[in-house]
DNA sequence: TTGGCTGCAAAGGATTTGCACAAAT
DNA sequence: ATTTGTGCAAATCCTTTGCAGCCAA
């Protein structure tokens, strides 16, 4: 990956290493704050502009996805391939990965049906323990 | 409205009345920022502090929805009967509204089986004309 | 009357940026 | 040797809040 990053002409530093290695070893969706929090554990020398700058490279280079869910900052994930919507638990902000392909067909109808081709698009389900 | 907003115990202050007026004459989907500027054309005296304080006050009452898009700040509309989705169109900025029940039922089909209940969704789809 | 509003200005939280230095290629 | 990345602190942007006075009920 960090030589997937090299030959995109992207310099793999210390930092990026360190930051990298968090996002790859994260089940969560943490955000900016946490993986500078996380990073430091690996290497002190990470701020937090650091890893600001980090996320926005790696989101450009699509190894990484944005989420900004209600309240609050924006969230990220590794980029796994084949996109997934979320459900948010209100109480526990627990976050839950989904994924419907008649969804997203709809959604691919509806736009069509009004002219528009999709870029991209946000489901997001707030939800309760039944 | 503005009697309904009484009984509901808050009081509808000349500031108020002027925000209400411009929502409710707005076919668009403005922010604090533009609905600011619109007030004060009704009356000068409303301050940006007042229009987010009115704004808070009234999605609590079930007035308006806000609605916060990528990118910049959130934006408002009077809460019409019937909840819909919207199409944010990249190039204009535009913003359409749509509904489909079968997505909202796909949704709560997809949460139920995760033993979870909607309490609000958001589903926004990013678009260029095709 | 009086508790809820208001304007103002200052504070907040998340994110970005200017700068001089450091380090990857 | 270049050119890009870095830490730090200051700056931005959107939004909220403390305070003293104001006004809807």
């Amino acid at each position: 990956m960090s030589q997937a990053l090299r030959d995109a002409g992207v310099r793999v530093t210390r930092q990026r290493e360190a930051i990298l290695q968090v996002l790859t070893g994260s089940e969560d969706h943490p955000d900016a704050a946490e993986l500078h929090r996380r990073a430091q554990a690996l290497d002190p020398s990470v701020s937090l502009a650091t890893v600001y700058r980090t996320l926005t490279v790696l989101e450009r280079e699509g190894v990484i996805a944005r989420h900004s869910f209600e309240n609050g900052s924006a969230r990220f994930e590794i980029a796994e391939p084949g996109h997934h919507d979320h459900i948010v638990d209100l109480d526990s902000g627990e976050i839950i990965e989904f994924h419907s392909e008649k969804i997203e067909e709809l959604q691919r109808r509806i736009a069509a049906e009004m002219g528009y081709e999709i870029v991209h698009h946000r489901l997001e389900l707030y939800c309760r323990k039944a």
